[in-house]
RNA sequence: GGGCGGCUAGCUCAGUGGGAGAGCGCUUGCCUCACACGCAAGAGGUCAUUGGUUCAAACCCAAUGCCGCCCA
């Protein structure tokens, strides 16, 4: 056994022997518990980030810890098309290439696409191949699948029948660059140093009203101008007319609400064809909508010399217009917030389109009841808030997108303007038998099919096996800023096609920031790359890492040093094993009975401590507080195990002592499998090496320890070693002492297991009688002597701490209030320490 | 603009009413026959500020400041 642990050659080839072996493939016929999980589909850029190691850990170590708990766990891989992203990342590699997909044409813009899809799959899959994710490969799934096509289609035309599908002009968010609408969540929100023009606009009749904008260039498109009708410098215009600069426009004069009075002068231009609060008072003053702007964020102004002009440009002639006829007033700098595309970085233009539209008002009110009926569990708790207020201020949902991938919304019509909605396409119009029908370009909001996930992905609308064996999935783990593009939408859709929620728990894991304390950037090179960690450090360190931070209350900012901390960790381990393999008479198999037999003191400690460690472990990973249990483990295996209880039974080890072997076994076998979900190579790897047939890990099942080594008392005497052989080791270099040597006298107060384990772990001798002064103890009554020094100031020192502990002690317990108030426990636990204090300081102050 | 979280050792973070903790870093001594990816011993903290509740506050409440995230 090699004297270090290498964590490329430990990965080496496990992955594929549980593949080949079938461990992650679940049975739907299975007659155990079924856990589900449908991991969610990874971004297809195809680029590992630090959010993926997070969930993936996570996913990974419940599938994991289920399946060694006895469950049939399905752990279901998928990919989605991500039609926005996709596109922009192939428009880049073309515009690369000196082209366009406009000149590539459809057909062979979609070729470049499967290819694309085809390639990052690919990685995609291996990606997690690395990270020892233990999915069920034989159901891969990618949105762009025949079957799943058909769930999508199936789910547009359910919705449709329900009439919850309509037409409608709205504003939209619309990017110039795709060309298309997106959601209001696909926007990245920046500050902008702008400019605020104060523009005249002459009133019938005499007068002028003056209006504030930032987008001068949108005037072209007003219809109206709107006060608020409490503002009693307007008041006498409500009803007039005024007329646009540069157009003529007749612009009825109106009063409404929704005018801040404050902002610029408190009088707003108003158009609705390119803002939101614009159309909804347009809507209620029946004003008309012009469109002023072409899908490429053109001037869309038919007979105007802005017409075709790119708005930048328009906005800065128009200024020039106004000045030059005396109708600005002023410009003032003004600094708000613009939207952006999240995809491609592109000013968002707020625009009149025809979109289709998803009502969500019944989804809503049954997620809503089905939340209140505790139906979904949050991790932490105080994200169900965050679902919960975007839920109730949800309005419907823009599904269409203008772009050139994704699902066709499969709505029909013929050349008799007959409309037909159906999951495959129509061969002719079942109303007039025209065959010429053309199929609607727009195609699904790519979060559309995502939010079918986790029973599309099973088979529905189809009645199949693995819908009925595995629906309702268990938990969905994400990222925050997910909540409401993705659970939410999968909890009113799984409502609504299944009837129940998908899953009953989400947990949420944080975010890693850079070492600034801000998200972790790309292009200020702020990134990490997980793939760069696994190389340095292996992906058990990686994961175990990941599974410390993830349920963090605040984000964690990344420090290299704790991952590097786990792969000393797996090192350690490594060699606790080697110990043991090294030490004489390996037994081949364990003889079970020496564990009950137990009589050292060191055995019953450590099983003790042994069953804690798995009790708390456990209980980490149930209430998805991982760091609870990777702490515990860390502490049982380094602290407990290796630094006391391997050190304490060396001799008897070497001496081939078969119960001291059992012992050891033991407890590494046991630690092995509950860390297994966490560092599933390295357990691996280390279990197959100790004695004994071994199967596989997630085959043997969880510790179950029923607490039957649980032993206080054992625990307490241990105690009492280690605090005595850290009080000698403290005197030896205070005393400038060798690591080893000295003598020990301990009376009869402590008794011989004691004694025998403290000689052992601070190397001194034990004898009857201190031919010298030596050096009292202040934890037990003894005293010890070192060939140099007296380690005087050592014992001054702690006899100061002491005396200061109990000063704050007494001065408590001398408090009326105190005494009277404080639960009887405390004040009981306080006084014993004030004794033991005072005993203590008294055996440092007389020697004995 | 709304919401949420954070401020604890030099760094990254646990702790959530009664004795301030871990990992890394630092200091000192050790190549002790598993491990120098190690062993041992140490140093290091008015738990952001102010006020309140309580016999008792890092922890509960309120306000303030700073940092960050999410949403608009």
């Amino acid at each position: 056994m090699p004297k270090a642990f290498d964590p490329q050659a430990v990965e080496a080839g496990w992955y594929a022997r549980w593949e080949a072996d079938a461990l992650f493939v679940a049975d739907p016929t299975s007659d155990k518990p079924k856990f589900t999980m449908c991991f969610p589909p990874p971004n297809i850029t195809g680029e590992l980030h630090m959010g993926h190691a997070l969930q993936t850990a996570i996913y990974d170590l419940i599938a994991r810890f289920k399946r060694m708990t006895g469950q049939e766990v399905l752990f279901l891989p998928g990919y989605d098309h991500a039609a926005i992203a996709t596109q922009n990342v192939i428009e880049k590699q073309l515009a690369r290439e000196g082209t366009t997909k406009e000149e590539l044409g459809r057909e062979r813009f979609a070729a470049r696409v499967e290819a694309w899809y085809e390639q990052v799959g690919a990685t995609i899959i291996n990606q997690l191949r690395l990270l020892g994710a233990s999915m069920d490969w034989t159901r891969l799934r990618f949105t762009m699948d025949s079957q799943y096509v058909r769930s999508v289609m199936t789910a547009f035309v359910a919705f449709y029948e329900r009439d919850w599908i309509y037409r409608a002009p709205r504003i939209v968010n619309w990017c110039p660059h795709d060309r298309s609408a997106i959601s209001d969540l696909e926007i990245e929100w920046e500050e902008h140093q702008d400019t605020l023009y104060y523009i005249r606009y002459p009133v019938e009749g005499g007068g002028e009203v003056v209006i504030a904008t930032v987008r001068p260039e949108t005037m072209l498109a007003d219809t109206g101008v709107a006060v608020n009708p409490e503002d009693q410098r307007y008041r006498h215009l409500v009803g007039k007319t005024a007329l646009l600069p540069l157009v003529g426009r007749k612009l009825p004069i109106v009063a409404d609400d929704a005018v801040e009075k404050d902002f610029g002068t408190g009088a707003l231009k108003v158009t609705p064809g390119h803002d939101p609060m614009d159309y909804e008072i347009g809507q209620r003053h029946g004003l008309e909508i012009l469109n002023g702007m072409h899908e490429d964020g053109s001037m869309n102004v038919p007979g105007l010399p802005y017409d075709g002009m790119p708005a930048l440009e328009a906005r800065k002639r128009i200024v020039d217009e106004l000045k030059a006829q005396g109708l600005l007033v002023k410009e003032e700098p003004y600094s708000h917030e613009v939207g952006h595309c999240d995809r491609c970085h592109a000013v968002i233009e707020p625009l009149i389109s025809e979109q289709w539209w998803l009502r969500m008002d019944e989804m809503r009110d049954k997620a809503l009841v089905a939340s209140a009926a505790g139906k979904v569990r949050w991790h932490p708790e105080r994200y169900e808030r965050t679902y919960l207020d975007w839920l109730r201020g949800l309005r419907d949902w823009n599904i269409g997108r203008q772009l050139w991938l994704g699902h066709r919304v499969p709505v029909y019509r013929c050349d008799n303007g007959h409309v037909v909605v159906t999951v495959d396409p129509p061969g002719e119009c079942p109303e007039c038998r025209s065959t010429s029908l053309i199929q609607d370009p727009d195609v699904l909001d790519t979060w559309f099919s995502s939010a079918l996930w986790p029973f599309a992905t099973l088979g529905w609308p189809d009645d199949t096996e693995d819908l009925e064996a595995f629906y309702p999935t268990d938990m969905n783990c994400t990222a925050r800023e997910i909540i409401n593009l993705w659970v939410s939408r999968m909890i009113m859709t799984g409502i609504e096609f299944m009837g129940e929620v998908p899953f009953s728990d989400v947990v949420i894991h944080c975010q890693v920031q850079a070492a600034d304390g801000r998200r972790m950037s790309k292009s200020l090179g702020t990134g990490v790359d997980p793939r760069d960690l696994i190389t340095k450090y292996g992906t058990d360190a990686l994961r175990a890492w990941a599974a410390s931070v993830a349920m963090s209350s605040q984000d964690v900012r990344f420090d290299e040093t704790r991952v590097e901390g786990y792969r000393r960790f797996c090192n350690k381990l490594w060699n606790a094993t080697r110990l043991l393999l090294r030490s004489p008479g390996t037994p081949t198999a364990r003889a079970p009975g020496t564990l009950e037999a137990r009589e050292y003191l060191e055995d019953r400690w450590i099983l003790s401590r042994l069953s804690a460690a798995a009790r708390d472990i456990t209980a980490g990973i149930e209430s998805f507080t991982f760091q609870d249990s990777i702490n515990s483990a860390y502490g049982f295996a380094w602290n407990e195990l290796c630094d006391w209880y391997l050190e304490a039974v060396k001799d008897r080890l070497r001496d081939g002592d078969p119960v001291a072997q059992d012992v050891a076994y033991f407890c590494l076998d046991n630690l092995f499998r509950l860390l297994h979900p966490f560092m599933p190579f390295v357990t691996e790897e280390l279990w197959s090496r100790l004695p004994g047939e071994r199967d596989y890990l997630m085959r043997v099942g969880w510790p179950d320890l029923h607490d039957r080594f649980v032993d206080p008392g054992a625990e307490e005497e241990f105690q009492k070693v280690m605090a005595i052989v850290e009080e000698v080791r403290g005197h030896r270099q205070a005393a400038g002492a060798p690591s080893r040597g000295g003598k020990l006298h301990l009376d009869r107060s402590s008794n011989d297991s004691i004694a025998r384990l403290a000689a052992r772990l601070a190397h001194v001798e034990l004898v009857d009688v201190l031919d010298a002064q030596g050096t009292p103890l202040a934890v037990a009554p003894g005293r010890v002597a070192f060939p140099a020094g007296s380690g005087d100031a050592r014992r001054d020192k702690e006899r100061k701490r002491l005396a200061d502990d109990l000063a704050k002690v007494e001065a408590k317990l001398a408090n009326p209030d105190f005494q009277a108030k404080a639960p009887p426990e405390v004040v009981a636990n306080l006084e014993e320490r004030a004794v033991a204090a005072r005993a203590a300081l008294e055996r440092l102050t007389t020697g004995q």
